[in-house]
DNA sequence: TTGAAAGCGATACCAT
DNA sequence: ATGGTATCGCTTTCAA
């Protein structure tokens, strides 16, 4: 035995050895009633005095009492829990709002439950049933087809908020990041690099949804009087942005500049190039779209229009947990319908940020 | 002036549209008392005639009913819950876990909590305590101190499962995959190839904790007769895998080899070679650890030991549920010392796997 | 300022 | 096979 001086076990609680303590042990213990632990526990609604304040602190530290957050939820109607659902987890772009939502939802005093359909066909019902009957607060989704979404919330009277979606939705708050301008943003920076023929590469859309990113590509490259030739559709991963290039360059008259969908075409749209014995930035500029953290450590580093997780994050949670004030006039069809409650809508969108790195001649030419 | 006289009083006493329907309300429209919904719902612990439960589905479908877990787990005292606690969930080697994690949950019924203390320190304590409140039935810790994770779980009953820890540690269950054995694995590759100085990358590991990659490495670069002199430790990203390689290509006789201690780490070494001039794997062969997506599209795809994530995770989604089994002799010291209930100990291994890519020539060199 | 007590919704035992 | 009901832990109104 080593004679650790590390800090010794905190004194034991001596309570009844299988069962928590509860609010009704902690009153017992400092000589009050339970209303009044609750009291102190939650800062009212009424006053109590320091004397006992201290007493049922004291009593709470010695039995190592915590509070069961299911009977408070069944009291109160509320988990403190919101739900985030999303269509894969290993995608980084998803990885990135999980991280900036977790977080937002914590500063929020909420817990996060998070379910992955993992792009199963049909999952979303039985993954928003988990979660609701769970009671979560609120639901965000990812990626997750509105039409879907709205049938498998049917009925439900909480907030829902639907991330990365372009046009709103009734019944949902819609946030996102201006795809059009981000597209813009990226073109034109190869335009002003003098780059003639600009490709743009990206993952099949659903067919509902309209295509900001390309509006953008296309009428930046219009207004330069160049061509809009160069546009190529694949899928939305590594292996997508790999095959696209290999198609692009069989071309007789291959693009010198490339704009990616996404981070993930654009590294693989890297690969492809590598193969191809194309050098980057000097044979072919590339500019991604999202600026997740691998876009720092590719090879060269990609220059990329950025999303703005954090606040399109905090947004989410905002709205999620009805912290969030909705537009003026947002209630004003709440036509008590067959007494349904109308939930509110709303669109946030936020502007997009290009950071210029090596992939597109960024800090090489100038 | 906004004529906003206050709240509305929105619940109208006859069909509420506000109130989800309970249980009761369930039985009233089936004609049945609320003991025997819970029987339809439960399927037992009573039978109940086919008659009566098809009324009761019915009424369910009807009133489009869903059970309030809160009220559940107040009852029963198990949420249906696990808790998920991690340093970072942008790690891809972390998001790979909470992937199979999620997926492992769904599967055994149980909804998926997630935490990330994001790195802050003494972040512990607030997110465990959270989870706690919320009532999970399990905790799994991912990159946690044992010695944290064992100070803010302190009293608790539940099932705490460490994932990728390589020593048992009282009251948790351990999971891992084979590290030694993983970098045996990758070293042996390399000698196999005719490397003569094989370097290994690693980050700093906590001082309590058995460098087994570096043992591994050590033990079979020895075997083969060969130097253990480029042993580098940087920090465990892609930054630290870019600043270890420029430090190794200073020295006069740079190695030929490199087995990195992560993907993000190797991810980082190539993006220094390339800066240096040297090619991968003709110059510089390289094998990685962990086996996360993206070695499948760096530049060249990289040579891996692979973990088996969903293995892992799978067991401790069992171990945590309370699902799986212990080893027989686990429950040895339930010494039942002061009626403190010993939760059982174990430690479970799984090999890891070679997967041969492109860095380490086995696509080119044959 | 404090105590007593009525529920929140679901479970399952005890009756019938 | 079914119904009535005590109970889980907590919040808060009402009464003192």
């Amino acid at each position: 035995m080593p004679t650790n001086a590390g800090p010794m076990p905190a004194s034991q609680p001596t309570n009844t050895p299988g069962r928590m303590p509860t609010r009704a042990d902690v009153a017992r213990l400092a000589g009050v009633s339970t209303a009044v632990v609750s009291y102190v526990i939650n800062n009212g609604p009424r006053p109590v005095s320091q004397h006992n304040k201290e007493k049922v602190l004291n009593a709470i530290r010695i039995l190592g009492y915590r509070p069961n957050a299911s009977a408070r939820a069944l009291k109160l109607g509320s988990t403190q829990l919101l739900g985030f659902v999303v269509t894969e987890i290993l995608n980084p772009f998803h990885a990135e709002f999980i991280n900036s939502v977790d977080l937002a939802a914590s500063q929020h005093g909420y817990g996060l439950m998070i379910s992955s359909t993992h792009e199963i066909e049909g999952r979303e019902q039985g993954v928003v049933s988990s979660l609701v009957e769970h009671g979560v607060d609120g639901l965000i989704f990812l990626s997750v087809d509105p039409q879907v979404a709205a049938r498998v919330t049917e009925g439900l009277d909480i907030p829902r908020v639907l991330l990365d979606y372009p046009h709103p939705v009734p019944g949902f708050v819609t946030i996102t990041s201006d795809a059009y301008q981000g597209a813009c943003l990226a073109t034109q920076h190869l335009v002003e690099r003098g780059h003639q023929r600009i490709a743009y590469i990206e993952g099949v859309l659903p067919a509902a949804r309209t295509n900001l990113r390309l509006l953008g590509w296309q009428h930046t490259v219009e207004k330069a009087g160049l061509t809009t030739d160069y546009h190529v559709q694949t899928t939305w991963d590594r292996a997508g942005g790999r095959d696209a290039v290999l198609r692009l360059f069989e071309r007789p008259d291959p693009p010198s500049a490339i704009f990616a969908g996404s981070d993930l075409i654009a590294v693989g749209a890297l690969q492809a190039l590598h193969r191809l014995g194309k050098r980057v930035p000097s044979d072919v500029a590339i500019v991604s779209f999202d600026g997740t953290a691998e876009t720092e450590f590719s090879l060269p580093m990609l220059t990329s229009v950025t999303q703005p997780f954090s606040a399109i994050s905090e947004a989410a949670v905002a709205y999620a947990t009805g912290t969030a004030e909705l537009p003026g006039d947002a209630r004003n069809n709440a036509s008590a319908l067959e007494g349904v409650s109308q939930r509110q809508s709303a669109h946030v969108v936020y502007p997009m940020n290009l950071v210029v790195r090596d992939s597109s001649g960024g800090s090489v030419s100038q």
